[in-house]
DNA sequence: TCTGGGGTCCTAGGACCC
DNA sequence: TCTGGGGTCCTAGGACCC
């Protein structure tokens, strides 16, 4: 018998704010989107005031009135808690999918003669001391069933925050618990399509006709439905595939119209883009940029993106600044205020498979050099402590960030003092 | 003043080939 | 110029995830 435990921190940002300031415990915190634009994470006590995403600066007069804690995202400290608790983890099994930010999924070998409940009970148990991040352990046959555990997990209190429902005697009352729309892999429209025909839980969705889901909603739709019958069909997958497209972008922290402006913020985010490129030794033959202007606001519109192809593929980054620059160039309208730029990089493959173009007359190894002594600069030193020119100084349309935390775990200059 | 960012998979349809 | 079957490749768009 197969069996998967998805672990998921409870409120991992807000978890990771309160290891480092106990004094948020047990009040409403908040942490912001990109921008301090929208609530992106909520401790319980905040659940009840702020909605998921909502844009927070329509409810500051609620924020005041239940001194609820505000906090701008900090990557660098989330991404380093999420590694420690993998590597709690990864001495409950050998075999772990970090699968987001927050989550990982585990495989348990099946012939070890244990009670699993206790186990995801000690799991917990270490996480929680050994990282300070609360967590919540589900056990199911397949992930989606996992997933599900989970969820019940969380919402139960008499759990413990741990549940295994692999040949539980009440899986269809705990299926039948749980709306159609909280299944792993059912989103918003294919839900209203369920409903409509009388699915609304995941019991029914278990027992629905399998060849009209398919039919619906192609055949993952079908994997879903197997899985929650306890059939395995998506695998767990234990190395961390290379990206097959890299995207860049970021709103804005304010308006800008002039084309400068915007060019400083393309060239920083394709600058950005190659160096994540270069990390999975991948080179790309496709580059596609876009800029948008403030859809939530009644000025004029434009949106506009176009994409070209490399002469031979790169990951050289003062080459891909440039046909970024001469993309931007090309769907540049003045007038306009705009808010949002990207850069997407496509086609990718890995670097050992180049294939020149015999015709062009690039000198590679002194490139590749170049870029080597790039990455090892800002590895060691901090990210952009060099950087392309191109990319500005002054920046003013860098993103927004005034209730940011300490890099706790990764400055030395921001490290806790015990006194 | 203020509304996130970064991904994947699948299908349909068009262009092209013999 | 049109007829038909069978196939591949590419792109756009729609769905999903966190």
């Amino acid at each position: 018998m197969n069996k998967f435990a998805l672990v998921d921190c409870n409120n991992f940002y807000v978890s990771c704010e309160r290891a480092f300031n106990p004094s948020l415990n047990d009040k409403p915190v908040i942490v912001l989107s990109n921008n301090d634009g929208c609530a992106i994470a909520r401790s319980e006590e905040a659940k009840r005031y702020i909605g998921m995403g909502a844009p927070i600066f329509k409810h500051m007069d609620i924020v005041k009135e239940q001194n609820i804690h505000l906090f701008s995202s900090n990557y660098t400290l989330y991404a380093d808690m999420s590694h420690r608790v993998n590597e709690v983890l990864s001495q409950f099994s050998p075999n772990i999918e970090p699968y987001s930010i927050d989550e990982s999924f585990l495989y348990l070998s099946s012939n070890r003669n244990i009670d699993l409940n206790q186990y995801g009970i000690e799991m917990r148990n270490k996480v929680l001391k050994w990282t300070g991040i609360p967590t919540s352990v589900g056990i199911g046959p397949t992930k989606t069933l996992a997933k599900i555990a989970n969820k019940l997990a969380k919402k139960n209190k008499m759990c413990q925050g741990v549940l295994d429902i692999t040949n539980h005697a009440r899986m269809n009352d705990f299926l039948a618990s749980v709306e159609v729309d909280d299944v792993w892999g059912v989103g918003w429209k294919y839900a209203k399509l369920l409903k409509r025909n009388g699915i609304n839980t995941a019991l029914d969705l278990r027992d629905a006709n399998e060849s009209w889901i398919k039919k619906k909603m192609t055949v993952q739709g079908l994997r879903t439905v197997l899985e929650l019958k306890g059939t395995p069909c998506i695998e767990l997958e234990e190395t961390v595939q290379d990206k097959k497209q890299i995207v860049n972008s970021r709103s804005f922290g304010m308006d800008i119209d002039k084309y400068e402006d915007l060019s400083e913020a393309i060239a920083s985010y394709a600058c950005r883009a190659a160096e994540k490129l270069r990390e999975q030794d991948s080179i790309c033959s496709h580059i596609s940029v876009w800029i948008k202007t403030n859809g939530f606001k009644d000025d004029p519109q434009y949106s506009k993106s176009i994409s070209c192809r490399f002469p031979e593929p790169t990951s050289y980054t003062p080459l891909i600044i440039k046909y970024s620059l001469h993309l931007l160039k090309k769907i540049y309208k003045s007038g306009y205020k705009y808010k949002k730029a990207g850069v997407m990089l496509m086609d990718l493959v890995p670097a050992e498979n180049t294939q020149f173009n015999l015709f062009i007359k690039i000198n590679h190894s002194r490139n590749k050099k170049l870029m080597e002594a790039f990455d090892k600069i800002n590895n060691s030193w901090g990210s952009q402590t060099i950087r392309c020119a191109a990319s500005g100084f002054a920046r003013p349309w860098t993103m927004k960030r005034n209730r940011i935390s300490p890099m706790y775990t990764t400055d030395w200059n921001d490290i806790i003092r015990v006194n």
